[in-house]
DNA sequence: TCTGGGGTCCTAGGACCC
DNA sequence: TCTGGGGTCCTAGGACCC
């Protein structure tokens, strides 16, 4: 059996986890530049701001309401998932880390009263030393895992876990349960398939086969397969490499200037490659875009990204290089840029690395020493600590952030200053 | 005025090979 | 007018996920 183990509003839970007098109360947690909500609690929620919405068109909602509002602290986030995994693995000899706020556990087939108790105490202890509420749905199947989470969450008498065992149970929930919910099937297919009268999982699995792979591939059949209790998504407990690595983002101004836009993408490229060896791979290809504001119709609109190639390298110096040419090529004065990013692509892992026969490697030993010096620099003291010249020092393309949290667990100075103000109130409560 | 970021998988069609 | 059969590899674009 399988286990989805499901943080219930995840950012927003971790806010509260530090500011237990948000408890009851509205959240919303922004997107990078304070753009959209990504992000709500149970009484946002009913308060009907939508996911996703751009945050002034809510502006008003909010401040009636008194909602509480924060921009991203993903460093928290991160380590609060962390915490959360480090004891989910403690339950299962196999797990899988699905995203930052999910996992798969392999669930040891039992009576569903016997795996309802143990999802039940999984719950307790979350709860209780980590400070986040989560959703647990059992299944045959991670899809019918998800159903089953979907069911916990929505039920309040659930309480949060949901055993999908039985196969009647199954069918007598799958016959009401919208097709458009099922994991894998997104806003166009849900359209396809209402024109064809499929509005259930149930109408989805009394569809033939071969009607499903003409009309939504293999990835259609699969899920059918899944409703049906036959694994077809596999299991995979151990994170593959990526395939690709991007940083990209939004200005928190719009620049002009060639000079912080270069900025701009040399740090993004310094960003992947620091990632991009974190998981040990060579990248032999790198793509750069930068475009406009597509959303300010009355300025001029401008939108271009170049390939590089390259003898595969992991090396941040010969891939800001790169970075740089490619700005070089497809920058055009004159407009206003909103987002750069850099993707890098084609990897090859350390031990298969392949020789480039005709390029002599114009990286000598001292380059490789200097990144990993870098790295180690860094890693002790702090992203960023020691930069490379051309990623400038003003950091004109930060974002807005005005609502950031403190990250409480992960960064001593923050921590300090958080310390230091609660022994300031408590002195000012003490004295008055 | 203000609108996120980072990924994966699949298919069709073109280009090429023998 | 007629013009084979069987493959592989690559890429762009679509759809999806969190």
């Amino acid at each position: 059996m399988i286990a989805l183990v499901d943080c219930n509003n995840f950012y927003a839970s971790c806010e509260r986890v530090f500011s237990p007098g948000l408890n009851g109360k509205p959240i919303v947690v922004l997107s990078n530049n304070d753009g959209c909500v990504i992000a709500r609690s149970n009484e946002a929620k009913a308060l009907g701001i939508p996911m996703g919405a751009p945050v002034f068109k809510y502006k008003q909602l909010i401040e009636a309401e008194k909602v509480n509002v924060f921009s991203t602290n993903f460093t928290l986030y991160g380590d609060l998932s962390q915490r959360v995994m480090n004891i989910l693995s403690e339950y299962s000899r196999d797990i899988e880390v699905y995203s930052i706020d999910e996992a798969f556990l392999e669930f040891e087939n039992g009576s569903d009263l016997a795996m309802l108790e143990q999802a039940v105490e999984i719950r307790r202890i979350v709860q209780k030393h980590i400070g986040i509420p989560v959703s647990i749905g059992v299944a045959p199947t991670k899809t019918l895992a998800k159903i089953a989470t979907h069911l916990a969450k929505k039920d309040p008498e659930k309480q949060g876990c949901c055993v999908l065992s039985d196969k009647k149970k199954i069918e007598q929930v799958l016959q009401t349960f919208p097709v458009g919910e099922i994991w894998g099937i997104g806003r166009r297919t849900t359209k396809k398939l209402a024109m064809m009268g499929v509005e259930s999982a149930a109408d989805l699995m009394a569809l033939q086969d071969e009607l499903i792979l003409r009309e939504l591939t293999v990835v259609g059949l699969r899920i059918k397969k899944e409703l049906m209790g036959e694994p077809s998504v596999i299991f995979e407990s151990t994170a593959k490499p990526k395939k690709a690595i991007c940083t990209a983002r939004s200005f928190g101004e719009m620049i002009r200037d060639y000079e912080y836009l270069e900025q701009a993408i040399v740090s993004h490229c310094v960003t992947c490659a620091v990632k991009l060896r974190k998981q040990h791979s060579f990248a032999s290809s790198m793509m750069v875009f930068v475009h406009t504001n597509s959303f300010r119709k009355d300025l001029p609109q401008y939108k271009r990204n170049i390939v590089m190639e390259f003898p595969a390298t992991q090396n941040t110096i010969a891939l800001v290089r790169q970075a740089k040419e490619a700005l070089r090529k497809i920058y055009k004065p004159g407009y206003d840029y909103k987002k750069a990013g850099v993707i890098l692509m084609d990897f090859q892992q350390q031990n298969a690395l392949q020789e480039d026969l005709f390029t002599v490697n114009t990286l000598d030993d001292k380059d490789n020493r200097l990144v990993e010096a870098l790295d180690l620099i860094n890693d002790k003291y702090g992203r960023n600590t020691l930069r490379i010249a051309d990623q400038g020092l003003h950091d004109k393309h930060a974002m807005r952030q005005n609502q950031r949290s403190k990250s409480y667990t992960t960064r001593w100075d923050e921590i300090l200053e958080v310390k230091i103000q609660e022994t300031k109130s408590k002195k000012q409560e003490h004295e008055t």
